[in-house]
DNA sequence: GTACAATTGTGAAATAAATCACAAATTACG
DNA sequence: CGTAATTTGTGATTTATTTCACAATTGTAC
């Protein structure tokens, strides 16, 4: 359980981590209906697009949201703004991309990321080789010039495709140049001690193992991010 | 809570998902390890090596071993045997590729999973034009021959790639095909209805969103696996 | 060999999350 | 306007997972 601190709200609220997830769904959800010119959805239209049960998303929005039209469903509007105002969305947060090589390379270009509230503004690698043969419009760096680059270009967070041997001590150099926030991609789990850094831990191979443990078990599931 | 049938073992245990994810975790560890010639290790250390409390470790490893010698480490070599009979970590599965964009490709030729118990035997996609341009070992196919080489191949398992629109219909199309498990990494969460079909939803711009709402929310949190 | 330190295994307790169930509110419709 | 059909919001309940606590076991030092 955590505490999340609701911007223009004096309360604090306890938001499940789950919920949070969810609701991040359910943003991004609302923001494809939005686009059909809806203007109203109910919890149940929600929870059979993103695959949960009625009930889950009516306790999730109850985190978030005080009073409102009982009966009538949700007003896409409104629902965007409260989470957007819980989780702060429409701040736009620099970030970096630390590891260029073939997933960090994809993910430099991908898209979706640069969507919402992330901006990945420079890359980093070791090899000045690499630096050289790789083809983006990000700029690229070497490591080196990590602490520099951080600081002038504001950038809090940090996505960490470095092979799993060096992943330790990179994400502690870049806690300490400054980073708030690391998204992690090398097979090491990355736990986090220091206080006011985030780090999610997203093992590509581990998961398809986790898929085949489960096959082997004979058992469905519901989802990687137990969403 | 669900089900799993530990091969060699008449027995029917449950093991909470969470568990599954740290066996999975724990496995990779002693793979590791056992290479530094330790033969050897303890709840303290695993979980110091994966960022989490030992206690959790031991609860995780009881799910599945029975008897053995209390007050000295866990043996490596057979602890892994253990996960590994219960998991079927040992049986190689054919695995797909479906969507061969930017990060099909990336994950075509991504070192990682092809170790273990993934073998990526096929690509496809409904681009002619994309399947001559992508440079890979692997064969590529277009989509309408999924039903064929599904079947030719022995495939088992399916990493979908695809855009967020075509991953529902997708889905359906290779249950039908006979695929047994989806890695789905568009944002669409699937869920699955169908009896002894496993997916797990890999969302990286959903990800990114909940790291910024943790962020926003000024709270650290463990892990994007709740490992 | 004996005391001491370290370690596992596991019921029991505590915590967290999902699900239920239903009152209260709204809409739809003749 | 009145009745039926939906729909939300949320305490209460159930289920799931983590954490605790400690007996039992093994290794170690002298």
């Amino acid at each position: 359980m955590m505490k999340i601190h609701l911007s223009g709200n004096k309360k604090l609220k306890k938001i499940p981590p789950p919920s949070v997830r969810r609701l991040c769904k359910i943003y991004s959800l609302l923001d494809e209906i939005e686009k059909t010119g809806d203007i109203s959805i109910s919890s149940k239209e929600i929870g059979r697009r993103i695959g949960v049960p009625s009930h889950s998303i009516r306790k999730d929005i109850s985190y978030l949201k005080k009073g409102g039209g009982i009966g009538a469903g949700y007003d896409i509007k409104e629902l965007k703004n409260h989470i957007n105002s819980a989780f702060g969305f429409d701040v736009v947060r620099n970030a970096c991309i630390v590891g260029i090589g073939k997933l960090g390379t994809t993910l430099l270009n991908y898209k979706d990321l640069l969507t919402q509230n992330f901006k990945i503004v420079a890359g980093f690698d070791s090899s000045i080789n690499r630096l050289e043969t790789v083809k983006t419009d990000i700029p690229l760096y070497p490591t080196y010039e990590l602490p520099e680059i951080i600081k002038r270009e504001k950038i809090e967070l940090a996505v960490l495709t470095v092979p799993g041997r060096s992943a330790k001590k990179m994400a502690d150099n870049l806690i300490n140049y400054g980073i708030k926030g690391i998204v992690n991609f090398s097979p090491i789990v990355l736990s986090n001690r220091v206080k006011d850094v985030f780090i999610t831990n997203f093992d590509i191979a581990g998961e398809f193992r986790f898929l085949s443990a489960m096959f082997a078990a004979n058992t469905s599931i519901k989802n990687h991010n137990d969403l």
